[in-house]
DNA sequence: TCTTGACCTGTGTGTTACTCACAGGTTTAT
DNA sequence: ATAAACCTGTGAGTAACACACAGGTCAAGA
């Protein structure tokens, strides 16, 4: 299989199988003659593999040390779920952190529907954002 | 003042300052003698105009745009308007794609607390991770 | 046989908003 | 005088690709 071939099958963009390859993740044989890569049934599972892990919330680096240690015959999955916890937590604080940007940002959309225009004065740059404290009511 | 005197002022790290006036957002005069950065009033107040515009979801360039929309002597009110409700989609379809991976990490994280560890066997990497449906139950 | 068009290649750069490292100049206190 | 603590600009690194580019390769039609 080719690069392209192998992205059909696996529905992902060929740029995305070259950069997997380039980080080290993929191994797949090269045709001397004109430096095509060849992938064969193993690097296909491999593929499908990270594509899994990705969907997990593991990074690339990640799942390289993950097919690294299998490689070598050792059992990853202590690996797995101690990397799996500290992801977990790190995407619980962005997604925290997110979602208080998202109300903020929705409060503050609410809060300019009934605001006029402004026109700078030097004192200000504009208005809307510089009038907008987070809670949009009395406090601050 | 300088770098480090703004950074302690808005409670921002200097290197961030020296970012935003890599990127054109602030514009320190200069002693031509060390080269320090010096700021003034103004350029403090514009420093915090940014950091209240970033909690708000706007990107840099977007700031950028708007300061010098209101440096023209132009209200930039309907652009701040615009690109809100621009970000405002944006990060919902982020903070649903986050919570997504969240809840499947944790589901995944739920089901390995009862399922030993495997050895690697050529035929799977680890079984944790390839054994996963998401959903956790009787689907797929 | 030649040419055309579609595909392939590696490499380099751009994305976001910083953060850190580096080598060296400046200031301040002792 | 000197040492500590500050400052400077520049360049690179972060995640995970996406895209552009110049050029090589290949199958098919004329």
């Amino acid at each position: 299989m080719k690069v392209s071939d192998l992205a059909k099958a696996c529905n992902v963009k060929p740029d995305t199988i070259r950069h997997y390859v380039r980080c080290g993740l993929l191994s797949p044989t090269k045709d001397q003659s004109n430096g095509y890569k060849y992938f064969n049934p193993t690097e296909q599972s491999k593929l499908r593999f990270i594509l899994k892990a990705k969907s997990l919330g593991f990074s690339l680096p990640d799942i390289k040390a993950i097919l690294a240690q299998s490689a070598e015959g050792q059992s990853p999955c202590p690996n797995v779920r101690e990397i799996m916890s500290v992801r977990l937590r790190e995407t619980e604080i962005k997604l925290k952190e997110m979602q208080q940007t998202f109300d903020t940002m929705r409060n503050a959309m609410e809060l300019w529907q009934s605001q006029p225009d402004c026109t700078p004065t030097g004192d200000h740059i504009c208005h809307l954002i510089e009038g907008f404290t987070d809670g949009g009511c009395c406090n601050e």
